[in-house]
Order: C-alpha cells, then structure tokens, then sequence
DNA sequence: TCTTCATTGGACTTCATAGTCCATTCCTAG
DNA sequence: CTAGGAATGGACTATGAAGTCCAATGAAGA
C-alpha cells in the first residue's frame, strides 16, 4: 500500500479498520471474520475497505498481523530489551500475562494467527514467522545476558531457552483459552521460566 | 448418528469420509476443508455426506475430532497408562513425537482444532475439552505414580506438572510447525519433562 | 423371486461473502 | 472559488460452498 497519498483522515480511517479486524480475529479467527462485520463495526463502506486494503481480505488481515504484532511488542516494553536480572524477568513476565489475560484477549494474537494462517497464505505465515523469529531472538539475547551475568548456567543454551519460554506462552495459552484460567499459562510460564532463578536454588552456585 | 441401521459396507464409507476429513483439516484447517473436496477424495456423493452425518458439516468435525482423540490415546499407547518409571516416560515422550513428526503431522489435531474452534461451535469446543482433560488425566496420574515411588518431588503437584507438559506439547507445536523441525517441541518437552527425571541430578532428594 | 431398506448419484437451490464499479461528497492547494 | 484528488456510499456481480431432493442401485431376508 502506498502511503504518499493519503491524509490524515483517512489514516485514522485505515486504523481504524485495523483494529476493529483485529478485536474480530481475536474473537472469532479469520474464518469467521468477514468484511461485511467489519465494515459494520467501523461504520466504512465495502469501497473504503478495498480503497484501502487493494489486496483485499488476505492484505487487511496481513496488516492486522503486522500490527497485532507490534502492539505485543509494546506491551513487553521496557522489559523485553533488559532481562538483565531475575527481577526483569518477573516485571517482563508480569506484563505479558497481563496483556493476554485483561482485557479478555485469552489468546496469542501471533501463535493463533500461526496456527489459523500456515495454511492458506504463505506470505502472511512469513509475517507471523517474522515477528516469532524476532521475539525469541529478544528473550534469547536476554538469556544471554543473564548467562554472562553468571546468573544462569553457563551450559545453558539460549537459544533453546528462549525457545522453551516461547512455547510455554503458547502452550499455556492454548490450555488457558478453553478453561477461561490463567493458572495454565502462569504454570507453563514459570516451569520455563525456572533456570533463569535458579540460582537461589541451587547447589552452592558460585558466581557473580 | 444412530449407528442400529448401518451395514458394514456404510460403516466403512462412513469411517472413510472421516479420514479424509481429518487429514484435509490437517493439512488446510476446518475453513479450507469443503465437503466437496471431501466428496473428491472419497469417491462419493453429497447425499452419502448427509446420509452419514445428518448434522452437516459441523457433525462431521465433531466426528472427526473425536476419532482424532482417540488416535492421539491410541499413539501414546501402552506407555501412557505406565508412566511409573523414567524408561516409560521416555518411551512415550519417543512415541508421541513420531506420531507427530513422523508421517508429516506437524501440528496437534486436538489442539489445532482447540484453536480454531474456540469460537464458532460450542459443541465442537466441548468434545475437544474432553479429550484436553483426559489426556491431562492421564499425565497427572502418571505424575503421582512417579511421586509417591518417590521419583520425584513430593512438594510438586501431579496436575500443574501434567498441565505443563502438556502446554510444552502444544506450545512446541506451535513452534515447530512453521520451522519444519522437531527440535522446538523435543526442547519443550524435556523442559517440562525435567522435574521426572531429577532425583538423577538434584542434590541428595532425600523424598520416599 | 420379490420386497424393502440402506446406499449411492448428482442436479438443484440457497445463501453468505469477496470483490467490482460508479456516483457523490469532502478537503485542500492554487 | 474552484479544480482535482482523496475519501466515502452503496448497489451490483461473481463465486463457492452448504444443504436439499428425488431417483436409481445394491444387497439381504422372506
């Protein structure tokens, strides 16, 4: 989509759209997200949808994905670029919960994207891909700096942790969405979460 | 369905169609799975659709997702009745992965079927709820084998244990199906497989 | 053999939804 | 004030998929 010709106005209209799909997908997924319930929630004529979405339904809900991804983003900040100490981690971890379970969302806008979207669309599985790929590198990085804080086993690979803690997000919200619980996600995410304080637990752990 | 009128040679049609269903839902979610595609792969016709599952399409999902269920047990067979020692974790955590893996599953037919059908049917929700809580059932009573042998904490509670593995599971699915690789759901897995294998590794567990 | 009912074939209907098109209105620069 | 392009409204089309209906076939027992 272009962007050079287009006002004010219509950006907030463009927005708008998003967002309003966005809260749809959420609720009901793409299947049952239709351009006419979204033309009625954002009070849009099927000509602005298409004005400003060319690619139609698959490039609106390409956008959305891109959004909803840095609206997650946000929502780790400051955290997700620290994770320098324990305490980074339980605030990181206490603002991602947070954000999936106030406001009633009960699912990961990216993993449920993922499941709903491998199939059918390959270039929004590459958005969604992008921004999983760039979220581990974040928690990896994190993990990272604690290893060379001494703080976490210096066997421990990164990488793998950071994967580890991904798919406890998205595995305990799976678990968390029917049960209408957080207990499933805050288990998981605990359960991964465990070597990164373990020093206070451990034999003797001798650094820092 | 009432199955008292159904001769053999239906009961096989009828087993047939569901089995293209649930590989087509596999492959391209319950959206992008038509009856007329169905109707391809199985050499029949609407009417026989209709004949065997009078609900329609939403009846043949639910049928589907039930028969699914019960694969996914019978895969985790006999291990999953056991899980009293290290060795028959190990050999069900080996199973479950093949079944996976193996032969290109790639993704969780109950959980991806927990995702997607959240929303839209109820009825649907619930026979993946059931399947959901059996599995963790059985996960959790394998969990109070392993603790009361003392195999493993006394301190951990049988059902968050079995809800974390099971969310590694789904999570490392999650991970693993746009990767096309394993290592995401065998990391999570031992992860959350950890706590059953600890008396090897922690200091002097004293437990039984 | 005949009857009956499960099974099957496939055309037809209905409906929801994505997408098109053109007219109209709004805003702003010149 | 006016011309042009952005923004909007909404009717219309096309399509694909669910579901209906009736006729034809096959098999098994009376």
């Amino acid at each position: 989509m272009d962007e050079s010709k287009i006002t004010e106005r219509g950006r907030r209209t463009r927005q708008r759209i998003i967002e309003a799909t966005g809260e749809q997908i959420l609720a009901s997924g793409i299947g049952g997200t239709t351009l006419d319930t979204v033309r009625a929630a954002t009070l849009t004529s099927k000509s602005q949808l298409f004005h400003y979405f060319p690619g139609g339904k698959a490039e609106l809900v390409r956008e959305v994905a891109g959004w909803e991804g840095r609206q997650l983003f946000e929502a780790q900040e400051p955290f997700i670029h620290d994770l320098a100490s324990w305490e980074s981690w339980e605030q990181w971890r206490s603002g991602l919960v947070d954000y999936y379970i106030s406001r009633g969302r009960w699912a990961c806008p990216i993993g449920s994207l993922a499941t709903q979207a491998a199939m059918s669309d390959p270039e929004l599985e590459q958005v969604i891909a992008d921004s999983m790929r760039a979220w581990r590198e974040l928690l990896a990085e994190g993990v990272g700096r604690m290893r060379d804080a001494g703080l976490v086993a210096a066997s421990a690979d990164p990488m793998t942790v950071a994967t580890v803690i991904l798919a406890a997000i998205q595995g305990g919200l799976v678990l968390s969405q029917p049960e209408r619980a957080a207990w499933p996600l805050e288990a998981a995410l605990d359960s991964a979460l465990a070597p990164l304080h373990a020093e206070s637990l451990r034999e003797g752990a001798t650094p820092a």
